[in-house]
DNA sequence: TTGTATGCGTTATCAT
DNA sequence: ATGATAACGCATACAA
């Protein structure tokens, strides 16, 4: 049988007190009998009290929760990410409302509506592919609500950020497929309105660059995180009449995709051709080859997203708030499939 | 700057109107004169007035929303379940709590406290691998609030259940390992205290016992999903005088790591050992050689999870209320991890 | 030490 | 068509 909620009414009425008078029982008021302490302690232990947040929430006007925004959790780096915005966030006495943009504007816009509608105290985001236009964010911003961005942010957007240099990671991986004797190197990178896309492109741009190799376009492909889209673009590499003979994926999620392309075409890793990736999913190691790939100190961005967003909640006046970008160092985890054996 | 939120009181006042009024034109109630509705939607507009759903939460005593707790984001399995079981919620008008018990059954306590006291209206919970007793679920049972298990359940719960046939399933794949000439088939379980891992080795038992092979202790062993402890034991079975020829591991999690201790003890997969497991990951296509693995239909089960969740929820009587289990099909996914080449 | 009254933001009931 | 008021569950200022 399922009964309402039992409320401090009813224990007040059970044991014929006024409510406040449970209420202060309840939370140790050092001023309350302790007869009467022991007998509202001992109801509300029979009764399985819970007191009910939303009223306390709605009567302090604070939730302690904080909403966070992901494109999905299926991929390791978000749910990575997650773990530990959740326990930082919880070490400070807040708690988390995950939600899942799929990827998709829309709903990336609706759940920021949604949490703002259930009181969330700030917002950790990272943007979902299909956002080119950041105007729901950049409302919130300048309505004053914090919010702090991570990996996948925008230009455009005035608030913190916690992200990696992606120029000069992709820089750095281009040069060690130079370095370990690739000629012709191509890229899958993301969606275009993607800025990290936008940015590791241009560090592998750089890198080539400065090596003195003309850039051609054709090895210049965009993918979309969708596993038929990156299959067809690898496989398009590949039937060039000089297919490229080092590679690098702008994530893990590419990467594993084209390997398995790759593969099916006969094409052999690091034989023939060098793979460089993103995101150092646990899996890189599990492959064969083992890919390597660009890794990001998830443990430290996590608690670093939690810590900026806390200040500026906690922060007292807002006028002066200048918004901080922090940037984390990678580091390029080398394993076989970007070395000839 | 940030200020308070903005309430109807706000729109009331600087129209000079009542706050029933603001109210009733907000949610488009006929009764409101044209133009009261048109001014008060300009203003709510122009002040993008949020309504504070903890106050229609709190005066409704109806959230509309579910918690979900769940071992980990960041096994495949687990994000899968969790997208599907969102969807069907959201196509029914619910929202979805998600928390991670981290494999840790006092996180799962506390979560489910937390999500009482948020006025969930029902729980969809997976076991975390350390809960041995599910008093703290069993409560929630009696106190009449829905609950649906999925996956990670127990017998002792008197809950709705979402689960496959763990039994036949390992049964199946066993057999599909002794049809391919394994002699000595060895099998990675859960921890003891988890009932599907039971369930499976049994199964494992039964096909070993229908074929007239003795079972051999040494080939049992137990994991807990640590890295750590899996790569121990795989080593063990195969620093046995006898190595196996055969490996059932129940999770991919599990096997994954086993082949890769595999791999670095020069075990070759398939030729020298066989190896079937459970849930296929996507990653299993991606494997070299790929993995063979039992998979479960998750978009079917997220929806009857969500399905018999709501059917509690929206029960009026729930006194002649009967748990139900629903078991669902699997399908042996037969790559070339289990195939002699 | 305990009780009474007020308010958090909203909806609903009852007037007008 | 609109307004005043009570209620949801709780914490707290003020009284007693």
């Amino acid at each position: 049988m399922r009964s309402a909620p039992v409320t401090i009414k009813d224990i007040a009425r059970a044991l014929n007190i006024s409510i406040s008078t449970v209420s202060r029982a309840l939370r140790g008021m050092p001023e309350i009998h302790a007869d009467t302490r022991a007998a509202v302690m001992r109801l509300a232990e029979e009764l399985d009290y819970q007191p009910n947040q939303l009223a306390k929430n709605l009567l302090k006007s604070r939730t302690r929760t904080i909403g966070v925004i992901v494109p999905n959790l299926s991929y390791y780096y978000f749910s990575a990410m997650l773990n530990s915005i959740e326990e930082a966030a919880m070490q400070a006495g807040y708690s988390v409302l995950v939600c899942q943009s799929n990827e998709s504007y829309l709903r990336e816009a609706t759940h920021i509506q949604n949490l703002l509608r259930s009181q969330v105290e700030g917002f950790i985001i990272s943007l979902s592919r299909d956002t080119d236009n950041c105007e729901h964010v950049e409302r919130l911003v300048r309505k004053g609500v914090p919010v702090v961005l991570f990996d996948r942010y925008s230009d455009t957007i005035a608030a913190d950020k916690v992200i990696v240099n992606n120029h000069d990671a992709a820089f750095n991986a281009t040069m060690h497929l130079l370095n370990n004797g690739c000629q012709r190197l191509a890229v899958l990178a993301g969606p275009p309105q993607l800025l990290i896309s936008n940015e590791r492109l241009a560090g592998y741009r750089a890198a080539l660059a400065s090596a003195g190799i003309a850039e051609n376009k054709a090895y210049v492909l965009h993918c979309d995180f969708t596993p038929e889209r990156t299959r067809l673009q690898t496989t398009a590499l590949m039937k060039l009449p000089e297919p490229p003979d080092g590679l690098l994926t702008i994530s893990d999620r590419i990467a594993f995709t084209a390997l398995f392309a790759l593969k099916e075409r006969g094409v052999r890793v690091p034989d023939d051709l060098l793979v460089v990736s993103f995101n150092n999913e646990p899996l890189c190691d599990f492959l064969s080859p083992s890919l390597s790939s660009v890794s990001q100190p998830i443990q430290e961005m996590g608690m670093e997203t939690v810590r900026l967003l806390l200040r500026q909640i906690e922060a007292t006046d807002t006028d002066t708030y200048v918004p901080e970008t922090k940037v984390m160092g990678t580091e390029l985890v080398i394993r076989e499939s970007s070395q000839k054996r």
